[in-house]
DNA sequence: GTCTATATGGAGATAGAC
DNA sequence: GTCTATCTCCATATAGAC
């Protein structure tokens, strides 16, 4: 075995661990079942970490920066709004099909996390980083269809971040690719009708258009630049 | 300590096993922690079931039947079939805020269900009981108020459904009360979107009013008597 | 630094007295 | 039937040779 950084090593550690709660889940995922699949020997793990838990860690930090991308993005041809939310959310349902057990493992840390007071923050950043890219996609779907929102656009990017996580796990239980396709296509249509042509008056780029916007302060809104995520 | 009858001391193990998988998670649930809870010995827990494996498909085949009545309810004051999904969907809210630990707990059981074939049917069935009985409401809903719904019933029940799980894995994740309220409201108004004025052709009493409803199979409908839980 | 070998603790499960 | 005491195994973590 040739020599790795330490970085190396607990990178590829965190990687190999990832695919051992994928395969066989977060319990099953023991030090000598990563090592193993790291190729590596036990005393080599705990070079790299100190415990178990510090892996764990480290592994919900890690898929916390790199699954955001996933969700929705800007690049989809959008005139209608309304299509955009689907091919999005479409998209989202082929990744999860073609890789449900990363999708579950996701659900697994998630879960985990919130059983330690320490933790629940960093699964509350998540959702936070979900939310505002969802926000942001909406908006620049918006801007690029020439409409706009009809309410707070926050409260639609909730909707749509509750919905792809009620379709992962639903989907995860029934696997019933029809009942998701048809419950995205059900959401978008709607959301699709949440938008209204836009008016010389809404053009102003960062206003908040929605009178009672301002009636609910953002638990959390401490972070500042949600496109940064690795 | 009393005697009791083995079935009896399963049900007590059962119960206080879900005590303890609330309060601790799936993880810490271990056969001490249990029969602590329970006020047993150990030895009375094996007395009961031959493994620890035993306890948890029991504890899981528990809450599948004791669960879904908390779902959708048909007593509820409707008018208007927005109004009834609104209202319902508040109330699960509240019970979620009510025992966050314990609708945690059902997410953590389902998951580890997933796990095993065997036991991802029971999920499964679970969640088809889910299905079915947001269908009778929304059916008995637009009974009631007089309306149908533009498309099949079954639809917009997945939809409920799949919201149901999302709204309760992001409100345990931010315990935002405000945005998963908004997310209701949101959803509620859109179903009643769907819900026109029935006509008389409309009224036969088990017809599916959509041409489409046939093209897409059930791919679990084995279970024709949803009512008789527990 | 990286390995083999081992210590330590906690988990499920059982033996055997009462 | 119910208990206490115990067995066995496996997981984390460490010691110490190289």
């Amino acid at each position: 075995m040739p020599r790795m950084s330490a970085a190396d090593r607990r990178e590829a550690l965190v990687r190999a661990a990832l695919r051992v709660v994928a395969r066989r889940g977060l319990a099953q995922a023991t030090t000598r079942a990563i090592v193993a699949e790291a190729g590596m020997s036990l005393a080599s793990f705990h070079y790299a970490f100190d415990s178990r838990d510090e892996l764990v860690d480290a592994l919900i930090e890690h898929v916390v920066g790199a699954e955001g991308a996933a969700l929705l993005v800007d690049e989809l041809p959008g005139t209608d709004v309304g299509d955009v939310v689907r091919l999005g959310l479409r998209r989202y349902l082929d990744h999860l099909r073609g890789d449900p057990d990363a999708e579950q493992a996701m659900l697994e840390l998630t879960q985990h996390a919130l059983r330690d007071p320490e933790r629940h923050d960093v699964a509350r950043r998540q959702y936070q980083r979900y939310h505002d890219l969802a926000e942001a996609s909406l908006d620049a779907a918006a801007a690029r269809a020439g409409v706009r929102w009809r309410r707070p656009v926050r409260d639609i990017a909730g909707l749509l971040v509750a919905m792809t996580d009620g379709i992962t796990m639903t989907w995860l239980v029934t696997r019933d690719d029809a009942a998701a396709e048809a419950a995205i296509d059900l959401l978008a249509e709607t959301i699709g009708r949440e938008a209204v042509p836009a008016t010389v008056s809404d053009a102003t780029p960062d206003a908040t258009e929605s009178p009672d916007a301002a009636e609910r302060p953002d638990p959390a809104d401490s972070d500042p630049d949600p496109g940064a995520t690795t």
